[in-house]
DNA sequence: CAACTTTAGTACATCGTTTTACTGCTCTGT
DNA sequence: ACAGAGCAGTAAAACGATGTACTAAAGTTG
């Protein structure tokens, strides 16, 4: 505690929070050599709850997950938390788990611990909270909230034009499920690139996935499952096509285990486009070319932009930050059959 | 605040506190209800640091992770969360990457935050912190710290027993890496399954693995790459063999590709059992027989124990709790080749 | 040398809540 | 009618750090 430095040194507490604060106008150096000595030999570290009910900063933040799924959130989390606490900052961390009362609940939760900001991940938020946040993959731009969100355009764009200089036309195309905060924004964008590249979305050709996930990216065996069905559901569906954009890289891989079954040789006969690139995206058999997500990236570009709006001047906080995606070309992507 | 409730009331802070708290000894009720419905319409919230100050649990526990990896730490936290919220508990997170002098400095940090407890997860301490602590796969045992561990002669002895009544001898391998936390329980239950089903370990079949993994799974693409390598050197080594039991289901999925690549049919020339049973295991192709540690569970046992140690009397608490592995046997193994 | 400035600190209120010790007041019993 | 018990609540001191307003002494200036 301070008083016990200060009464080790036979000092008031006013001087030495001042000086260890370096707040201390009127203190020689002499004596400031002398506190900051007891208190390392002392071993004095302030209370936080102390500090913060005097409102100091926390050094906290809140971090708001759908859940910690396998990759979506561990990834992004992966980005923000060696940044904030290479700035000594902490994180109070709950799941939203996609439902806006407990979104709610949570925020004034939160807001009751003093943290200092949040970053949100694929929250639907409808106005900003109190503090600075910084939301990844959220939804449409609100006032004060600063949006980190993956370029689709660019996305789909690479996607769509490696399958159409493979010379690809009949594509088919897993869509997100309805609740998925990618889904719309990432449809739109395949539309435009469609329709730039002059390819034909056939309306028989694209499914709707409904698995329940929570993040952009489908986190339980359900996407494996569900992307076999579905491909099954394509072969059976009458509608030719020699190649698959998967919504992500568990349903393309789930797709891909469905054509295998069915005999049909990966990229010969089909193509197959996953989306995310999760690890085993690498492994598997085939590799799988797939759309990278840079998920560490964005965690860090929202880690760093909150601990500047937290601590700089947060007048006009940028509204969108735009990480760019990669494509990854492997082996499940082939010349169209002909 | 409490003051405008107070004053709304036309009250004292002392009784509405007292009544919020339920230490109101000499309140009538109708003066309770008067209270409680008076801080709902203001929306009142206790500020934590005000009353964690006046040494209230704070209702918030700290966690520490080697990191934030795909497998093992999001599985384990997946068991935490959800029970920890349910109490409406928060936690405070960090990294300590297997770095002893991260491991103390974050733990005195949170001590300064004022958690009430620690999860720490891999993590090898040598004392125990000064508030009630769970560890996950934690190293040897330390007075008054719950240790929540894999039984890993039970795992041992499943997967080897799976393998001989398939009729192998001559099993390969992968031991953990010097640095795993697993690495030596694990070893050690393997010797002692086979002594007990009178299988020999053949030297030149047992492989160190050495990649950089923080965790008891390895994380990244790392693990792959390894059992790509070690499937290779196995092969290349000269000695026979008809199975092979992986640290972890990375080095497996690895090794499979390396003995698929030189034209080995699984499990008809050769076996392979996987450790964790990560999401893919299933999916792999062949699907991976492997011995599953119940992570959520893990964590679940974690968070409900600690939370049992903060609450009640924490005298006397459990040096060890035990979970228990389950075999999936799937299609990477099959009898024996002759 | 009086008046002012600078130096080197200190006293104390404050943040929002909890809690102990207390104060009036109203009954009850004899 | 008056002690004592019980009731309904209040005043005030914490908790630990911060920061403003102050003071006492020394130094400077005209």
């Amino acid at each position: 505690m301070l008083k016990d430095v200060a009464e080790y040194l036979g000092l008031s507490t006013s001087a030495v929070s001042r000086v260890l604060n370096d707040k201390a106008d009127s203190i020689p150096q002499e004596t400031k050599d002398r506190i900051f000595a007891a208190a390392r030999e002392l071993n004095y570290r302030p209370n936080y709850a102390a500090r913060s009910l005097r409102g100091k900063p926390s050094r906290s933040i809140g971090v708001l997950m759908p859940e910690i799924s396998e990759g979506y959130a561990a990834g992004i989390m992966n980005g923000i938390e060696p940044r904030l606490l290479k700035d000594g900052y902490f994180y109070l961390m709950a799941s939203h788990r996609s439902r806006s009362e407990l979104l709610d609940e949570y925020l004034t939760q939160l807001e009751d611990r003093n943290v200092e900001g949040f970053i949100l991940v694929a929250a639907a938020i409808t106005k900003a909270p109190r503090f600075p946040t910084v939301v990844v993959s959220g939804h449409r731009p609100i006032e004060g909230v600063t949006n980190v969100v993956l370029d689709h355009d660019r996305a789909a764009l690479q996607a769509l034009t490696h399958l159409a200089e493979l010379g690809h036309e009949r594509i088919a195309f897993f869509r997100g499920s309805p609740g998925n905060v990618d889904t719309d924004d990432r449809w739109q964008a395949i539309r435009r690139a469609a329709t730039t590249l002059g390819l034909e979305i056939r309306p028989q050709l694209v499914l709707d996935l409904v698995s329940q996930s929570y993040g952009p990216v489908s986190s339980s065996e359900d996407g494996y499952q569900e992307g076999h069905a579905f491909g099954r559901k394509l072969l059976n569906g009458g509608s030719e096509f020699t190649a698959l954009f998967a919504f992500n890289d568990f349903s393309a891989i789930g797709a891909m285990r469905a054509f295998i079954e069915a005999d049909l040789r990966i990229p010969d006969d089909v193509s197959v486009v996953g989306f995310d690139d999760i690890q085993s995206a690498a492994f598997w058999n085939p590799s799988l070319t797939t759309v990278r997500q840079p998920l560490r990236r964005m965690g860090e570009v929202a880690a760093e932009t909150l601990l500047q709006r937290v601590s700089g001047d947060d007048t006009h906080p940028a509204e969108f930050l735009t990480v760019e995606p990669e494509l990854i070309v492997r082996d499940s992507t082939g010349p169209a059959a002909t």
